[in-house]
DNA sequence: TGGGAAATCATGGGGGTCAATGGGATTTGA
DNA sequence: TCAAATCCCATTGACCCCCATGATTTCCCA
């Protein structure tokens, strides 16, 4: 269950789009065969995310007082604005029209993995902030402290399995 | 069991609105087939939930002081100003007119996600607090901590099943 | 290791089905 | 008895299922 890469796939005029086949791979075990949508907050891009994320999601504005303002800000602009995106039989979704406005897509959708979640861009705006992003990365020298092998969940190291996971 | 997104139905001359596909399904488990009603204390919008989270509320109340002025209010506001509405065959209720009067519904209903729970809004209304939420949130840079799937119900979890949970 | 066969994935499009809506008919209840 | 709620059916348009084709990738064997 992790998103990787960049795959450029081609958005039909029925609205449609392919799931790229390792995306779905990795969502092969949701009871949910689909994906959710929203719109990103910073970025011109789409938030993408498996059921269960967005179950996680919902039950971690449930621990915020139920009053709050700030989940009530959250709670709109996440779970208000998410599109539930179920595929049909050849694994693709049709993007909503408001997504593909916000987004500012065109006829290719780039689907870029960012590990548990992945987003959505116009390929032709994308590119150009990867690059940004990258010289950013290589003169900041930036390095990542790596969680211990120990603390990862279960499935997710060599040699491990859950009981039920059949990734 | 996931209220998401934003669906826009038509109040008709009738009183009645369409409860959005989805909703009906994410309700499907529970006994009463229809939903719960009542005015929200903070906004011009409408709350709803199902049986299964009006008997939560219930039972949350219950916890605080029996006689405390905070009890009381809220006890009169949410379970006072509650209605029971009941899906007619096509999947529709009918909107009680002191509840489309308080959210100043006109001619059309938006029933928005909160994941356990949803609103129902003019959509003239909301629209633009969404957009103040949003620019709110990215102003406040708010990112959510999310809660460790192994916290998470049963049946939110890829892998799980729910037949022993019908919350 | 190269090349060809076979499976898989991405894409295009037709048509059937179902959700949303509108309105008439019948029942219920005050 | 009248009003309001429920049931029933018709319409329509969006979505989903299906199949066909083209493009890759994978696999297998020489």
């Amino acid at each position: 269950m992790l998103f990787t890469g960049t795959h450029i796939h081609k958005l039909d005029r029925k609205g449609r789009v392919s799931v790229p086949k390792r995306f779905r791979a990795a969502l092969d075990t949701e009871e949910f065969a689909g994906i959710y949508l929203y719109q990103s907050h910073k970025e011109s891009a789409l938030e993408g995310c498996s059921h269960s994320h967005m179950e996680r999601i919902a039950a971690s504005l449930d621990e915020l007082d139920m009053f709050s303002d700030e989940a009530d800000d959250l709670a709109d602009t996440i779970l208000g604005s998410s599109h539930m995106l179920p595929y049909d039989g050849e694994g693709r979704i049709i993007l909503p029209a408001e997504l593909i406005e916000f987004a500012r897509i065109e006829d290719q959708v780039a689907f870029v993995g960012r590990g548990r979640t992945f987003r959505l861009w116009n390929p032709d705006i994308f590119k150009p902030l990867q690059e940004a992003s990258r010289t950013r990365t290589l003169n900041r020298g930036a390095t990542l402290k790596l969680k211990p092998m120990s603390e990862l969940p279960k499935g997710a190291r060599p040699g491990t399995t859950t009981e039920e996971d059949a990734s």
